[in-house]
RNA sequence: GUGACCAUAGUGUAGCCUGGUAGCAUUGAAGCCUGUGGAGCUUUAGGGGCGGGUUCAAAUCCCGCUGGCCACC
């Protein structure tokens, strides 16, 4: 369920219902594929106003089982976290070496990272894992080849098989669901693949759109695509998709190019962006990037961000939280990626109320400022 | 005092026996990171204590000095 409640330009306002709750879009998830954001919480989750995480279906299915945390009362109910939950389906891990085996038709053989033993999940048996695990919003299982090192028919072959699997995970879903009361159903999200090709991407969103999924996702970006590109292909999905269902752009985290994609219709976001960027020194800031590692900052007795609010940067010191990242101590890891994480949630925040107030492409131009080069 | 061992980049080390481009880790510098395998990747900078000998050629073999370290007295 979606409802739009503003837009300015092609930025919009809106609200996401799930079963556990309501929250209002654009907005960004941290990624939590172990059901935890690494070094990080519920209750700083909570404390920094975040409302929404994604764990992977997959791995989860691994361990600690989908049946266990099943039996766990679900998501929800085993990490007691007040915003809601997004699964993604495992897809992207086709793109790792490390999970995938092959795919046929039928479905995609996986090995397991942790012991190696091999699984075969289809579009159903993967729909059953996301509804034992019972999270909010589930993903369809996607074809996702690495753009880079692949030739234009297997991308296409790819969008083939993205669309048949998408109408059987569509299929299923709706079977398993119509066993379940109304307010308590989960939703489920199409994804579009074709990488940066517009002829392909357009026929993988037209032929998802017409299985009505409760959200549309552009799929296979952020793998060092331009962002002409990737700005296009965001583009292009809005245009084709229903205009009353959000658009969630998959993987995508920097300021910049969530702001370029909210000022082209994209509702929702997730990455890893954040938090992998600032175990590894690179901070953002009202300044800009922020690079903590540099010798520079080894003295260095300001806050990481002199204008930001958060408990980090009204106790610590740049030297200080320096130190601790070149010592690799768990603690600084867990003090940067709450900074980093306060600053995305405080820019969602700017966007949405930007779009009530009907000054989103002033705070656009501010956030292409401070980003510049 | 006597004897043994050691001395290589900021730091920690490999090579030495069987002379011939000095390798690795970390640190420094720059960049990358986007539906996360618990912290990664790329590029770059920086070196054989001092003096002498042998040799076409010495980090490598020999002598002395200096410094360290251990044992004994």
């Amino acid at each position: 369920m979606f409802k739009l409640v503003k837009k300015n330009g092609k930025a919009r306002l809106g609200q996401l219902i799930t079963k556990s709750g309501t929250v209002e879009t654009p907005f960004f998830m941290p990624v939590a594929t172990k059901l935890s954001v690494k070094q990080f919480s519920t209750l700083d989750l909570k404390e920094i106003g975040n409302t929404a995480i994604i764990s992977n279906a997959f791995v989860l299915y691994l361990r600690p089982g989908d049946k266990m945390i099943k039996k766990l009362g679900g998501i929800k109910k085993m990490i007691n976290y007040s915003g809601i939950n997004f699964t993604d389906s495992g897809g992207f891990q086709m793109y790792s070496k490390a999970f995938l085996i092959s795919t046929s038709d039928e479905g995609v053989l996986f090995k397991s990272p942790f012991d190696g033993t091999r699984h075969f999940v289809t579009p159903e048996k993967d729909m059953e894992i996301q509804l034992n695990i019972n999270s909010d919003v589930a993903m369809c299982l996607d074809v996702m080849p690495n753009f880079h090192d692949v030739k234009k028919d297997e991308i296409e072959e790819a969008v083939r098989k993205t669309t048949l699997w998408a109408k059987r995970c569509k299929q299923h879903h709706d079977k398993l669901q119509s066993k379940l009361k109304p307010n308590n159903k989960q939703l489920l999200f199409g994804i579009s693949q074709g990488g940066i090709h517009p002829d392909l991407r357009k026929k993988s969103i037209t032929q998802l759109t017409k299985l009505d999924f409760d959200g549309y996702s552009v799929g296979g970006l952020g793998m060092g695509e331009p962002k002409k590109d990737q700005a296009k292909m965001v583009t292009l999905q809005r245009k084709v998709m229903p205009e009353d269902k959000p658009l969630y752009l998959m993987g995508i985290g920097s300021p910049v190019e969530i702001i370029e994609a909210v000022s082209r219709g994209a509702d929702i976001f997730d990455s890893r962006f954040p938090t992998q960027n600032a175990r590894r020194g690179t901070i953002f800031t009202s300044e800009g990037l922020l690079r903590l590692k540099r010798k520079a900052h080894e003295l260095d007795q300001l806050p990481l961000d002199p204008n930001c609010d958060c408990l980090i940067c009204k106790t610590y010191t740049r030297a200080y939280l320096r130190y601790l990242i070149m010592q690799k101590e768990g603690n600084g890891y867990r003090l940067v990626t709450y900074h980093n994480l306060y600053y995305l949630m405080r820019l969602m925040e700017r966007i949405r109320q930007s779009v009530k107030d009907k000054t989103f492409s002033k705070l656009k131009k501010e956030i292409l400022k401070t980003y510049k080069e």
